[in-house]
DNA sequence: GTCTATACATAGATAGAC
DNA sequence: GTCTATCTATGTATAGAC
């Protein structure tokens, strides 16, 4: 059914390919306005779900007129599949740290900074990704049980090597990315949440980087992991 | 602004007080189709979301005609509002179980198992609440600013207590709250993800026990705890 | 207290001038 | 390639018969 949203359908053709019809002087109108589009659909997504986004707010918010964003997405739900495309294709990345030859202790450390940097820096994304799993994860069925899931049993299979070497605490390896992920994503998507709980009106950078240490020392002591303290 | 989903305003006393002016017989039929609406509405928030939602389709799932869902919540806003209130009085129980003179590990691990348990026994719930502090928390701001942070402040100082005795592991207390509802809510959240990294396509009863197990362990071991190998 | 029929607003999407 | 005006569908909410 959902065949995943990196693959290109007929429909995606027009709006992915590069050489456009009668592309402006520079070329550069057409990605303009598609960054410009995708950018505020990401952001309303974010705020409002995929259901309370309208077409109207993601066109104000991107600066142009409602049928201009119609033209370049024909519909919201194509245009939902693009943002998601987007945010896809950064997801896997920062487990490249975790390889088999690497030490435990430094590589999830990793890890877990780049799962908390992009917490901080794109927080939007973390929620429109987690919002799409809530409801059901209907769009993107397809890259959870290919791509996801072939990545986390491959990097699953090193920690378990890791720990038949003795090298980390035995802990099931899959269920142990759950971890990371809930606790490192939970910043972004509760933020509402901890900052209330806090009282505070905003996580600065410098929170950031003291939540992070905290992160990274509590999941590493749950792997019977530490870093050296340098 | 937002004065908290429990505040009762003027238009929630019509749904809120026991005396219906002409009740039914038994006087269960308002009490039956109040259930009724809200157990669909939860649902079907948790499905698609506030702004996905249709009052047709709440009704539809209700079994009771559209109208009949209006004359009980004047608006969809409303009903929303109390699904939320219904779902807001279950949300801090658990922490009863962590005392100052219980013992960390046994009073922790208590807490994480009935947090699992919820999850499993009503994700839905739990979904619904994600979906509203994702979302902003507009509507559930005064209980999270309030309630919950007057509770974490109360519970922290108990596991400050305990780290002050040296009975756990010197941890930003509030922080770790954190991990715990990031954890075990993750599994109601993101079930979709987690099944189908693990490639299942539904999780019994059998798996959750064995999932809590390894969560249990796993945050316990994060906070310098153990339990007895019983 | 229930429910059919309907009003009214707004959404997504398109036609067609520029 | 852009954008105003507009069509159509659907959603929330209500009036009023039962």
């Amino acid at each position: 059914m959902a065949q995943g949203v990196g693959g290109a359908s007929k429909k995606d053709q027009k709006s992915v390919r590069a050489d456009a019809p009668a592309a402006a002087p520079e070329g550069g109108i057409r990605r303009e306005n598609l960054r410009r589009i995708l950018t505020a659909a990401e952001q309303v997504f974010a705020e409002q779900g995929y259901g309370g986004a309208t077409t109207a707010a993601i066109a104000l918010r991107a600066g142009l007129p409602k049928a201009n964003v119609h033209y370049y997405f024909s519909t919201k739900h194509d245009l939902y599949r693009a943002v998601l495309a987007d945010i896809l294709k950064q997801w896997l990345d920062p487990l490249a740290h975790v390889t088999p030859d690497s030490d435990p202790a430094q590589a999830l450390a990793g890890y877990i900074r780049a799962k908390m940097r992009a917490t901080r820096d794109r927080p939007v994304v973390s929620k429109v990704f987690a919002s799409e799993i809530i409801h059901g994860a209907a769009e993107i069925e397809g890259f959870l049980t290919s791509d996801l899931k072939k990545l986390v049993d491959e990097k699953s299979a090193v920690l378990d090597g890791w720990i038949a070497e003795g090298r980390m605490a035995p802990v099931d390896t899959r269920h142990f990315f759950f971890f990371i992920w809930a606790v490192t994503q939970h910043y972004a998507d509760f933020d509402a949440q901890v900052r209330a709980v806090l009282g505070r009106k905003k996580l600065t950078r410098r929170d950031f980087d003291a939540i992070t240490v905290e992160v990274v020392r509590f999941i590493l002591r749950g792997a019977g992991l530490s870093l050296p303290t340098a």
